[in-house]
DNA sequence: AAAACAATATATAAAATTATATATTATAAA
DNA sequence: TTTATAATATATAATTTTATATATTGTTTT
């Protein structure tokens, strides 16, 4: 089916799409503060639970979220899994963010 | 009962509450469109209905998100009601949005 | 005052998110 | 190989958000 809608439209859609995937990822508060800790240092999952004192079941679930939109990477070291920012758009605004909230 | 926490992490509980609040109204693509419209100029409701195309009642739903959460302001004009952009926190991330997403 | 219009409000169902308790998997050490 | 540890997974209840239909408020025009 033909949708007529000028290309601006179109691209303003993609945008807005790309956007608010990435603002809804970081809109929770345990999330935003598991990727501060992870602009700093790559860090396996007891010590971002130490360092954010999010509860385990909910850091799981969180940190599955952060790599289900792919804003972190993960390679496993002996038991431990470490954890690393991979998203460029994420890493631009969460900068954006602590020059705005935390300067 | 005592939390044993560092303060660095209240302080950043902080920091995160109100950039949290700010994204997550930012992170419904409804919301964010309006909000891009309002950017570029102040509009009354039936403006930004045709602007955008979202259905009327979730229109007054989202702009009521936008006024609760102080991102907005409203003016009455006879029987139309304009609303603008209220908040530099908002603008500011409007605009560090855009030319990221939108360049 | 009655009609028409712009906007907001209510109500509720559907969907998504979050909190929390419990269970399972995978690795390493004893 | 049994035990302990690091992490993930599941299950479900509570909460929040979104979609959508319908009703109401306030303003202008006649």
């Amino acid at each position: 089916m033909k949708t007529n809608l000028p290309i601006d439209v179109v691209k303003m859609r993609q945008s807005m799409d790309r956007a608010t995937r990435l603002l809804r990822v970081l809109s929770n508060p345990d999330r935003l503060l598991l990727m501060c800790h992870l602009t700093s240092k790559e860090s396996c999952v007891s010590d971002l639970e130490l360092a954010t004192a999010i509860v385990q079941p909910t850091l799981s679930q969180q940190l599955a979220v952060l790599r289900e939109e792919g804003l972190v990477s993960t390679r496993r070291e002996g038991k431990q899994i470490f954890y690393t920012l991979a998203s460029d758009d994420a890493l631009f605004l969460m900068q954006t963010l602590y020059s705005r909230f935390c300067g």
